[in-house]
RNA sequence: GGCCCCAUAGUCUAGCGGUUAGGACGUUGCCCUCUCACGGCAGUAACACGGGUUCGAAUCCCGUUGGGGCUGCCA
């Protein structure tokens, strides 16, 4: 048997979306499961569309989720006259044929039938024409000539339904192979780009069911060997349609731009038609080792925010703070001040990072921490009945920050240190409250309070430790001249 | 319209002739707790419908309904 070889082959008229990014999962995991090969196609014959920001879109997109292509990314722009070559065999066999009928024509036809009720088809006006030296000078496209015989069908088996679909010719068009601009079509360079690369199993989108009996005569007139098919289902919107900009973020980039993570979207779109028991969270490697075409679901999936942001807060949860410091700074904008790779903004990370589900959210809730100094809110600080008592006990806290160890602010990146750090300011915390005779649950919020000027903020203890002596004291003065000033 | 495909909770799914129909997201309640989270525990909710086949069908077959795809000189 062969060496398994998969490919994914999008067209670069737009930014990889996540219908295709998921096709390029079950392409390059199935490959790589059976130690096979995953390379990249760009099929940018249209030239219309297809635009090289796209290319390097997609590209970029997939090694973000890393998948790579085992070889060079051929380009079918750059193979034209290899295609050129089988159409000549084709038409010098009979198996295909020149077509003069005008795009007007054509439309016309198509009207005409669509009012009889009956499928819109070319009509075979030019099947047996024999044009001549003159003629074909005129403008003309190349169409294949379907066997017509009664009751002739092709037909394939369907791998991920592991069923037989076959379709009667008679459905299918005497369809054009090379336009008339003498560019070929998808489903002619699909075949022979397939074929000559040595594809063996075509893993593709639910959407190219009924091109494959085009593409399986054509293997068939050329001569080549018919690879394996597996048609995925395709992904949803919320509302059940197929997924478009209605749905909101539909590229990869924009994910990746909004503060997911890789390994949470190659988590949540394998997941999305394909299951290993009960597994729910799968590394790329586990993903490799367990794959199997027979658990690839038959049906079409809505796509769900909801769990793609839990999977993600998971592996948010699982990183190491400084690597998760670097991966705010690789996606934060230009005009986004870039966050310290030290232990003070690591501490605080790391309290934050159980609270975020996404990079994004992650960095918001360090504002207070990088902003100079904090707003505060006359309403918010309202709710909370604030008294001389507890101006008095900010004037005694901010004796108590200063009285800190200076030994408990370290520098560095030294994550062990941090947690004997935190420790110190908490036992340091405790005694100063218990020595008053007060509790953490009633002077916290006030603290929080004078420290971010909102009602959530991470831990105290990290917050002393992060902000130090001196930020907090400028805090607390500040928030004490706030307070005094909606008192009056 | 024609052709093709699909059908377990709101969502993703396990199941592959005999199960109290399992897990996860979400959601609800409780616990933990300096806020918010995290975490823990508990609850919630499904075999689209109708016929067969069978001692027995979520599982097999047929139909209905519903959904999706294709019906381009796009891919």
């Amino acid at each position: 048997m062969d060496t398994i070889k998969t490919r994914f082959a999008p067209s670069p008229t737009g930014y990889l979306h996540i219908g295709g990014a998921r096709t390029a999962l079950f392409n390059y995991v199935y490959a790589k499961h059976n130690g096979g090969k995953f390379v990249l196609r760009i099929e940018d014959t249209d030239f219309e569309r297809s635009e090289k920001i796209f290319e390097e879109d997609i590209i970029e997109s997939l090694r973000w989720m890393s998948i790579i292509s085992d070889e060079e990314i051929l380009h079918q722009s750059e193979r034209l006259n290899i295609y050129n070559s089988y159409v000549e065999k084709l038409l010098k066999e009979g198996r295909a044929y020149y077509c003069f009928c005008s795009k007007d024509l054509l439309e016309e036809d198509r009207n005409k039938l669509t009012a009889e009720n009956k499928k819109p088809m070319y009509v075979g006006r030019c099947r047996e024409l024999k044009p001549g030296e003159e003629m074909l000078k005129t403008p003309h496209v190349i169409r294949f000539k379907v066997e017509r015989g009664t009751g002739s069908a092709t037909f394939f088996k369907d791998l991920i339904r592991n069923q037989i679909i076959s379709i009667e010719n008679k459905e299918i068009d005497d369809f054009v192979i090379v336009r008339e601009d003498g560019i070929p079509t998808y489903n002619f360079a699909v075949v022979i780009d397939d074929a000559l690369s040595g594809i063996t199993h075509v893993l593709r989108g639910d959407d190219h069911v009924s091109n494959t009996p085009k593409q399986i005569m054509l293997y068939n007139a050329l001569g080549f060997k018919v690879p394996e098919f597996a048609h995925v289902s395709m992904i949803l919107g919320s509302d059940g349609k197929r997924l478009s900009k209605r749905h909101g973020a539909t590229s990869v980039i924009q994910y990746k731009k909004e503060g997911f993570l890789p390994e949470a979207l190659v988590n949540y779109l394998i997941r999305l038609g394909w299951s290993h028991g009960n597994d729910e969270i799968l590394s790329l490697d586990e993903i490799i080792k367990f794959f199997d075409l027979k658990n690839i679901s038959k049906s079409a999936a809505i796509f769900n925010t909801e769990k793609l942001l839990w999977l993600n807060s998971h592996y948010i949860k699982s990183k190491d703070p400084f690597a998760l410091i670097s991966l705010i700074n690789d996606i934060s904008e230009d005009s986004q001040a870039r966050l310290n790779e030290d232990v003070k903004t690591a501490a605080l990370v790391d309290s934050l990072k159980s609270r975020s589900k996404t990079l994004v959210e992650l960095r918001q809730k360090l504002d207070f921490f990088l902003n100079k100094t904090v707003e505060y809110n006359a309403g918010v600080i309202n709710e909370f009945n604030f008294n001389q008592n507890d101006a008095a006990f900010l004037q005694v806290f901010k004796d108590f920050i200063i009285s800190l160890d200076d030994d408990i602010f370290i520098d560095g990146k030294n994550l062990e240190g941090l947690k004997v750090s935190i420790e110190s300011i908490k036992n340091a915390f405790n005694d100063f409250l218990s020595q008053n005779g007060w509790t953490m649950k009633e002077k916290a919020m006030i603290i929080r309070l004078a420290f971010t000027g909102e009602k959530v903020s991470p831990p105290i203890y990290e917050m002393i430790f992060s902000l130090g002596k001196e930020r907090c004291t400028e805090r607390i003065e500040a928030f004490l001249g706030f307070l005094s000033g909606i008192k009056n």
